[in-house]
Formats: C-alpha cells, sequence, structure tokens
DNA sequence: TATATTCTGAGACTCAATCTCAATAAGAAT
DNA sequence: ATTCTTATTGAGATTGAGTCTCAGAATATA
C-alpha cells in the first residue's frame, strides 16, 4: 500500500536522502485511511516498535504534503488532521462537530461555482477549503 | 454604530455584567470592516488610550462570538481573524495567499447545494467553512 | 576507508490562547 | 450614598501544537 518508490522519487526531488524513518512516517500514513493528528501518528509509530521522533514525524509530513502525497486538513481546533492521497480523487469533508467523525463529499457543480466566482473577481484559484460541520445521524437519534 | 443596547442585551442573557472593558472591545470591532487578529484588536484598543487587558479581549470576543455579533475565522495559520456581524449579510471568504487580503463572497446555488449533501447524508447542518485560497490581481501582475 | 554532508532526537523554544488568583469594580440591598 | 456580595479584571503563569537547535549518528561521495 504504502508505495517504497513514490517516496523515493519524492525525496530525490526535494534533495533529501532516503531514511527508515521517512519511511516509517509514510507507512503508518497509509496504513489506515483515516484524518490523524501528527501525535496519533508518532504514537502509531512507536506502537509498532519504531523509534521515530516528534520532529521527524513532523519534518516527514511536511515534505509529503509539499509533494501532494498527504493532505494537511485544518479544522480549527489547532490540532492538523492527515490523510494520504494514495488513490485518492478530490473531496471535501463533513465533520461531526459532537463525535468528531470525518467524512468525505464532492460536488461538480460547487467545484465549478468556485471556478466562476474567483475568475470574475480576477484572481487565480490556489486550493480551497470546504468543510460542513454536522451533528452525524448517531449523534442526532443515539 | 458600536450598538451599546446589542452588547447589554447579550450580557444580560448570559448573566454577565456590563463594564467598559467589554464595550471597548465592542466598540473597537465595530470601528473597522477588516478582518483582524486578537492581537490588532487589543493594540487598537491600548491605542485609544484604554487599559484592556488580552485576557479581556479574548474572554469578551467569545461572548461576542457566542452570540453572533462576531464572526470568528480560522485561515489556518494559527491566529484567529475576527470581523463584526453589524448589518452584514452570509458570506465566505477569498484570501489572497501572498498579500493577506480577504474578501468576501456568497453564492446561493453553493448554499443550496451544502444543504442537499448534508441531507443526503442524513446529517444536520449546524455551520460551514468556505475559503477561496487565490493570488489577487495586484500580486499576480504587480 | 576517509571525508563531507545530511539526518535525527531530545529538549528548548515560540506563539496564540487559556488559566489563575489577588485586587478591583459592578450591582443589589439597605 | 454606603455597605455587601459577587463577578470581573489584569499580570503573569501555563498550555499545547508545532518549530528550532545542535551534537551525535547515519548516509553518500571520493
Amino acid at each position: 500500500m504504502a508505495t517504497y518508490d513514490q517516496l523515493k522519487r519524492a525525496l530525490k526531488k526535494e534533495g533529501l536522502r532516503y531514511t527508515q524513518q521517512r519511511q516509517s512516517v509514510w507507512d503508518e500514513l497509509c496504513a489506515t485511511n483515516d484524518h490523524r493528528d501528527a501525535e496519533e501518528i508518532y504514537l502509531a509509530i512507536r506502537q509498532s516498535g519504531l523509534n521515530v521522533s516528534r520532529a521527524t514525524v513532523y519534518r516527514t509530513i511536511d515534505v509529503l504534503v509539499k509533494n501532494e502525497m498527504v493532505r494537511k486538513l485544518e479544522l480549527g481546533d489547532g490540532r492538523a488532521r492527515y490523510e494520504h492521497k494514495v488513490n485518492a480523487t478530490h473531496h471535501d469533508h463533513l465533520i461531526c462537530i459532537q463525535c468528531g467523525k470525518i467524512e468525505e463529499f464532492m460536488d461538480e457543480v460547487i467545484e465549478s461555482r468556485q471556478d466562476e466566482i474567483v475568475k470574475k473577481f480576477g484572481y487565480k484559484l490556489v486550493r480551497h477549503i470546504h468543510q460542513l460541520f454536522i451533528i452525524c445521524s448517531e449523534c442526532e437519534s443515539p
């Protein structure tokens, strides 16, 4: 699942060395489809018996985000979440404000409206954040 | 502009006392239509000769946000921005990643698509964040 | 193998935001 | 108006995510 080659290529492109620590961060990010914070990634790696520091986790994630292998999610609670982008298509997020569950959505109409809005202003769209904060069905009627 | 009555009403509703410090925070927030962070609000109040602590600025803003007199913007850079909601209609934001300029947009089609998406999931929409990170015309061709 | 360079980890540091608690001020009662 | 009760304030300590430092470890190059 975690592609050894993709990591090597990205590191080479950045002029960085391939190391076991960087591989383990990438492996752990690919191990689930969850949206986890840096501390969770760090603890999961340690759990698996490997010794990688928090600093290395943060540094490696930055490289992966820059190379579009990982997506960084800012939910406004001060902790960034990360999801790998292996085999993933573009999507935005629904976040339950009760249980924290995160689901994904994608809407072509919204995507194209965004482009039109930006075009009308005469600007250039770089990226967007679209998050729907909801109460999920389980939390609504438990 | 800064409505004395609206503040008094909100404070009464929360079981809080009306104080000069709280009034000055509300006054300063209403003084411009900018999207400023807490430190900027704090410094602006001090500039005007009043003595209000950072703690009070943060605490008062929380009350104002809770009572929908002020909107909190999380741009993902670790500093929340605030804008007053006096005479304001709903809108989302365009943010220039070069110069930091913030502009507003509103699109009925996007708004209703959001409702439909949430409805399809069987969830309840509480609030949303929609931010378009752009490069503005001045930054694009200076 | 020797040498140069990058990487790592532990912990110090940063910075926005929150918390603490003694001193102060608001509002109610008299 | 004065007193009394209770909330508020301010200065600085604290928190917590994330970044930085730098000596030692690991990797690449000669």
